[in-house]
RNA sequence: GCGCCUGUAGCUCAGAGGAUAGAGCAACGGACUUCUAAUCCGUGGGUCGCAGGUUCGAAUCCUGCCAGGCGCGCCA
């Protein structure tokens, strides 16, 4: 159901009327809200239509108002009562009956109720968690994990084609680094007693991965090693992070269409090709031997290198020809989930995009770093150093479904606290199990029917209205408003609407369910309430889905 | 110094032009012969960082200030 659409049309309907009748005139319709009001006896939808109205008519808010509801034609037994309040709102009250509808639509559609086809089928790529394969997946890149995935199910659901992308970055020194890393820690197996290199990566991951190295037979190092040593042992350590790397993901229910490797960029010439392009358009230029990217162009600060005087390319090289690549693929929109420490690039590659002449498709969402807590003291996270949190420990000692759920109860701009000892000691009373015990419970009352031996329930419409209790009215009411919430997050790219939704719906289940028996005595009572049940549990289900958290049977 | 993000209840966070600002946790008081008590019912708790401005109306938009986080390489 879409009531907020629909009582949009019937308003837009009457207006027309109005003005065709001459009482009100007005040149261009202004853009108006239909919204639930916070207020139960505000109504159950209301409108600001008559005060949007107010100074393009040259007339009063509520004279407006007036007209308006006069000229109203909504369909037989929608509208109960509709009422002019305060400065000029319309509230509406809508029939039980109403609502009532939204069970067979449920029934029909099972999980596919709350999709959309707002995308239409466009193409839409998300590339999200992207870390550099020098070193285990932390908290931080978990955060971004969850909501790039939540987000790509969620754009799926609205009826875009999506696909996600990890972009490995596998060229330049790092992997050089990382090798030299690896080759030290293997000399300190052997006992020698090494000055560990400052840029190294210090992890204790490494040392694990020395060991692993040896044990697996590989030769020793070489008391004299080459460049090309240390390239070997990059390669050879940067496979098995990566491996590792995406078992972390597929263990924190996340998977990728596609690993694109930054290598392949160079093997395909994709980034001479972004050169070529962005020269014949005049935007690249030489000073002091380097060669520059007018991002000024485009309002960046600053003009950014693009091959070194040493004749190295940059990172942003790379990143100009991949995303070159990216809309030669035809996607009408890109996301990229970063984190909020790479802001200051932003402009440069929006710049490099916008030079390429796909202004506006490119979409960038930063969420913002992760502090994490224990015991509500911080711990200090440096991947350099070595001492971070993976996000391995925090799917082992909080668990995946929990975890997800608490990164996508935040909008990705607000830092987030996340306190592993809160996520973990208060389990019981996380949201997650709230959520997720509504669906077990639910299931649960089904078993129950079943061992009583009463049928499972059919949307019978002459059941419906049965369901008169103000608690059935309320959640009828939020399951209508399902599909446009599912719209709403998917247009504004924010899945943790969901999170509250879900959370919203558990609570009145469960109220219900405590103040009501389901099953009982009058068996057409009954079946009204499995089915009503039954819409909710499916709607639970199917946003449970889109976050990527388990809808458990029992618990 | 410049830029981005944030500031809402004791804590963690929603709300992003609408009417009397919400939830969870924590605190306090109640409810298990029941379809799962991982639940429910109730109470207390706020100068929406501060100051101006815009308007019929501002937590929400604009400006300035304060505080915290993160950035500002021919690094990735």
């Amino acid at each position: 159901m879409r009531p907020k659409e629909q009582l949009r049309q019937i308003l837009i309907q009457a207006l027309q009327q109005a003005q065709a009748s001459g009482e009100i005139a007005f040149e261009t319709l202004p853009a108006f809200e239909v919204e639930e009001p916070k207020q139960a006896d505000h109504g159950d939808l209301a409108t600001n239509l008559a005060m949007v109205l107010a100074k393009p008519a040259k007339m009063a808010p509520r004279k407006i108002a007036e007209i308006i509801t006069n000229n109203l034609a909504a369909p037989e037994g929608m509208l109960q009562k509709v009422e002019i309040a305060g400065p000029g709102f319309i509230n509406f009250f809508i029939a039980a009956a109403y609502w009532r509808q939204v069970i067979p639509e449920i029934y029909s559609l099972g999980l596919e109720y709350g999709n959309s086809e707002l995308g239409r089928g466009q193409k839409v790529q998300v590339e999200f968690v992207s870390a550099n394969p020098t070193g285990p997946l932390h908290i931080g890149h978990g955060r971004g994990a969850a909501l790039g995935d939540a987000l790509a199910n969620l754009l799926t659901a609205a009826g875009y084609e999506v696909v996600r992308e990890y972009y490995i970055n596998d060229v330049g020194n790092q992997i050089n680094t990382l090798g030299k890393s690896l080759y030290f820690r293997l000399r300190e197996l052997q006992g020698e007693k090494i000055d560990f290199p400052e840029d190294g990566y210090q992890g204790d991951y490494m040392k694990d991965l020395a060991r692993d190295y040896l044990a697996a037979g590989n030769p020793p190092p070489s008391p004299s090693p080459t460049e090309e040593d240390f390239v070997t042992l990059g390669r050879y350590a940067g496979d098995v992070i990566l491996a590792g790397i995406k078992k972390d993901l597929e263990d924190f229910g996340v998977s990728f269409d596609r690993w694109f490797s930054e290598t392949d960029l160079y093997d395909q010439g994709e980034v001479e090709k972004s050169f070529q392009h962005l020269k014949e358009k005049g935007f690249l230029y030489e000073q002091d031997g380097a060669l520059w990217f007018k991002s000024t162009a485009f309002g960046d600060d600053k003009d950014r290198v693009v091959r070194r005087s040493t004749g190295v390319t940059t990172y942003f090289a790379s990143d100009i020809a991949y995303h070159l690549y990216k809309f030669q693929q035809d996607y009408n929109l890109v996301v990229d989930i970063w984190g909020a420490d790479h802001h200051g690039y932003v402009p440069r590659l929006q710049a490099a995009v916008e030079a390429l002449g796909v202004e506006g498709r490119l979409q960038v969402i930063l969420v913002q770093l992760v502090s994490l807590l224990r015991h509500g003291e911080p711990v200090a996270m440096t991947t350099r150093g070595g001492t971070f949190v993976t996000l391995r420990e925090v799917i082992d000692e909080v668990g995946k479904d929990a975890a997800r759920f608490i990164f996508l109860t935040r909008r990705p701009d607000s830092h987030l606290d996340f306190d592993l000892e809160v996520a973990k000691t208060q389990s019981p009373e996380n949201p997650v199990y709230y959520v997720q015990y509504a669906h077990a419970r639910l299931a649960s009352v089904f078993r129950q029917a079943e061992a009583q031996e009463i049928p499972l329930p059919e949307p019978d419409p002459g059941l419906f209205p049965l369901l008169q209790l103000p608690e059935e009215t309320s959640l009828l009411k939020m399951l209508a408003h399902y599909p446009e919430l599912m719209e709403a997050a998917a247009r504004n790219l924010e899945p943790h609407r969901i999170t509250y939704f879900l959370t919203d719906l558990a609570s009145q289940l469960h109220s219900y369910y405590y103040k009501h028996r389901f099953i009982s005595e009058d068996a057409a009572l009954t079946q009204a309430r499995l089915c009503l049940v039954q819409a909710i549990q499916t709607v639970l289900a199917h946003g449970l889905g889109i976050l990527g958290v388990e809808a458990p049977e029992t618990m």
